[in-house]
DNA sequence: CGCTTGCTTGGAGTGCACTCCAAGGTCATA
DNA sequence: TATGACCTTGGAGTGCACTCCAAGCAAGCG
C-alpha cells in the first residue's frame, strides 16, 4: 500500500505523557516485506497468534509472496503495535475486531471510531485510578510487613 | 435479601498512600454473620464465585450456621476486598491462593508475603506506566479524529 | 538429491476464571 | 404447613484468547 512517509511527527505537547510515536521501523518503506517469523521477533507475538488475528479479522488481508507466504508491511507493524496497546487496556478482542472493521469500512466511520476510542480512553482512566487505589493498599500492607511484622496493630487481612 | 443500608461509600478523598483502611462494614463485629447472598450484594461477586474461591483455597474455611450454611464475617469481607484489589492487578488466582496459604501458615511467612506484595507492587507500577502510554496513543488518535477527520495527515493505522 | 528449516491450512486442544446444573435440604412468611 | 426463595454439593460446561497439531508445500544448501 502507498507508503506514507514517516509517521513520526513531533506533534508537540500532547497532554502529559511524551508526545509523538517514536516509531522506528526495522526496514524502510519499500523494503518492508517481513516474514511471519520476523514479525514474531519484532512484536513478541507468536506466529499462531498472528495467523489467528488475521483469521478473525483483527488484521486485514496480509500481502503474500508469490508462493503464498505472508509478507507483513510497516503498516501492519504499526497496526499490531496499536492492537497491543488496546490489548493492554483489557479491551476484548471482539471489540478490536469491530474497530478494525470500521477502519476497513472507510472514512464514513470516523465518528464511530472516535466514540469507541473515547470510551476506551475513559476505561483506561478508570483502570489507572483503580490501580492507584490498589497501590495504596499494597503500600499499606507492605509497610505493615516492613515494620518487622511485630507491631500488628489493626491489620485484619494480615 | 434484606436491604442492608447502602454500600455506596463516598470513599472520601483517598489521598493516595498510607493511612488506615476506611472500611465501613455493613454490620458491627459480633453481628457479622452474612449469608452468601448478602456477600454477593456487598461484593458484586456471584455466589458461584464465592463458593469457588473457598474450594480452591483462596478463602480459608468460612463459618457455618448450625445447618451448614455459610456465614461470612467482616474479616471475610475485608479479605474479599483485598482479593478484589489483587485481581485488578491482573495477578493470577493461583498466586492469590499462594498468598492465602502463606497467611494461613502463620507469622513465619511474613518475609515471603512481603516479597510477594512488593513484586506485585512493581507489576502495578509497570501496568500504570503502560496504561499512561496507551492513553497518550489514544489521545493522539482521538485528536486526529477530532480534527473533523479531514486533515488526514500522517495517520497510519487510522 | 536429500536435508533442514520455515511456512501453509483447518481444526482441535489448552488454561484460566468462572458459570451453571441437578438434586436436594433450609428458612421465612402466609 | 405449605409455598417459594434461598442454600448446599460435586461435577460438568462456557467463553475467551490463544496454542498446538498434522500433513504438506517451499526454499536454501552441500
Amino acid at each position: 500500500m502507498q507508503s506514507t512517509a514517516e509517521t513520526t511527527r513531533p506533534n508537540a505537547s500532547r497532554t502529559d505523557i511524551c508526545s509523538a510515536p517514536p516509531r522506528r521501523h526495522p526496514r524502510p518503506d519499500g523494503q518492508d516485506h517481513y516474514t511471519i517469523s520476523e514479525v514474531v521477533a519484532f512484536t513478541g507475538l507468536t506466529a499462531h497468534t498472528l495467523r489467528w488475528y488475521e483469521r478473525i479479522g483483527l488484521m486485514s488481508h496480509i500481502d503474500r509472496s508469490h508462493t503464498g507466504q505472508r509478507r507483513y508491511s510497516n503498516r501492519d507493524l504499526d497496526w499490531l503495535d496499536f492492537v497491543g496497546k488496546l490489548r493492554m487496556t483489557g479491551m476484548p478482542v471482539a471489540d478490536m475486531v469491530r474497530y478494525a472493521e470500521l477502519v476497513r469500512e472507510g472514512e464514513n466511520t470516523y465518528l464511530d471510531r472516535r466514540e469507541l476510542l473515547e470510551s476506551t480512553r475513559r476505561d483506561v482512566l478508570t483502570r489507572i485510578a483503580e490501580l492507584q487505589d490498589t497501590l495504596a493498599v499494597l503500600d499499606r500492607k507492605i509497610s505493615f510487613y516492613g515494620d518487622a511484622g511485630r507491631a500488628r496493630e489493626g491489620e485484619r487481612t494480615r
